[in-house]
DNA sequence: TATTCATGTTACCGATCGGTAACATTGCTT
DNA sequence: AAGCAATGTTACCGATCGGTAACATGAATA
């Protein structure tokens, strides 16, 4: 959640992207080819709101498949078979894309925790375990790619990137609610734990994309974390 | 090391690049502009093995600050301060200079994992404790950007590009060595330490990227790596 | 001194990048 | 039926991508 969303804010984003309108437009101003043809058969005309969906769900997939940057605006428009100016009326840039596709994901990987704790209502241990358990199982679908925060952090390096306060807000809002179980466990040192849940998911996502084959390292990866939560929970 | 090194090898790689010739080029085929003015200051002449030294310097400070996807051929003859001919005179292409920039990472790796173990001679735990703990502090490096493999491995998709092979010739060499120092130790089951130490790290390295502060993270994760070892050995 | 060959330099290529102007068409409202 | 705003379509922009041809210059060798 946090930072840039702007709850489905159909209101094509009047008054902002001023845009200077190029004063320095001596030039001919007017005429630029003659566009002419368009051919007569049936054009299909998608109300705004489809085209909207249908490219962030194109968004969606090939952000996460081939990497926000390394995807263009006419991949995204080719997939989600929308015009490129439908596109732009709705979305005011790619980095407008991105933050909808991190909105997006925040939104799947909270339902994901959620269902897992909603497994096994007031038994926080149990709660963490499934968890893990499945986290491990997601992980080991054909075309998973690993955790798509990570890949934006890497992907884009500027710190004060907007999407980098996305993805920073993740793992801080991930980290409490560990934190929260932890205690809840029991543990002696409940920040110690929460830090070494932390760098095992951390450490599988990034695993599942540089171990090849990263199979067997992810499967045991509820039970190491398990280990750790039952040590850190002993007197 | 592994895969894709030559071994200096300034033999301009002949024979190679058939490049086709472009054989439809009917067109003129001579006379491109007149190139002409060539202002008479002095020129300085590197010698090539000089201006290859100096583009492997910029790549690896570009590629890995910045990503290999995003910068340009451009911003590393810039850097090196070397002329773009110069360049493509030296290595084939791009992804030549991602070979080379993984091969130069590999070995800055291992040289600081053998510093490390070269601390503790014969003494595998204490070996495995300084390696986490010289890690937490290169870590702490202001302009340390995670692990050059992780940022390779996601910024290149495709696991069959070349340079995926060697993020994972990398990593699976560390395993192995992680493993031997596990068993050394005398693990009870030390391939799941291994497994465990191994998320630690890939984990550390991600975090470092993702966790904004990442410090308090790092600095518990000797801590958190020890106990998972003391763990292991223990009866 | 003359030849040779690697190097430096400029200009350019085709492709693609993110993004936009102008115009054609549609569908809803009145 | 008329008007009108939203949408579809084409063509284009300037910048940059990785990569190359042609030519000018340098320095070592002969």
């Amino acid at each position: 959640m946090a930072i840039g969303r702007k709850e489905k804010d159909t209101s094509k984003a009047a008054t902002v992207k001023p845009k200077v309108v190029k004063p320095k437009a001596g030039k001919v101003a007017a005429g630029r080819g003659v566009v002419v043809p368009q051919r007569a058969s049936v054009r299909k005309v998608t109300t705004g709101s489809d085209a909207q969906q249908q490219i962030l769900d194109a968004v969606d997939a090939l952000f996460y498949s081939e990497g926000a940057r390394a995807v263009g605006i006419d991949a995204v428009v080719k997939r989600a078979g929308v015009n490129k100016m439908s596109l732009y009326r709705q979305f005011e840039s790619k980095d407008a894309l991105l933050q909808e596709y991190l909105v997006r994901r925040d939104q799947r990987f909270w339902g994901n925790f959620d269902a897992s704790m909603a497994k096994h209502p007031g038994n926080p241990r149990m709660q963490l375990q499934q968890f893990f358990i499945d986290w491990a199982e997601r992980a080991g679908s054909p075309d998973y790619r690993g955790c798509p925060f990570i890949n934006v952090a890497i992907e884009f390096p500027d710190r004060a990137h907007p999407a980098r306060q996305m993805v920073a807000s993740n793992k801080r809002q991930l980290w409490d609610r560990l934190h929260a179980l932890a205690v809840a466990c029991g543990a002696k040192d409940s920040r110690l734990l929460t830090n070494g849940m932390a760098l095992l998911i951390e450490g599988a996502y990034a695993a599942s994309q540089t171990y090849n084959p990263a199979k067997p390292l992810l499967e045991t990866m509820p039970r190491i974390a398990g280990d750790m939560i039952d040590a850190a929970c002993r007197a």
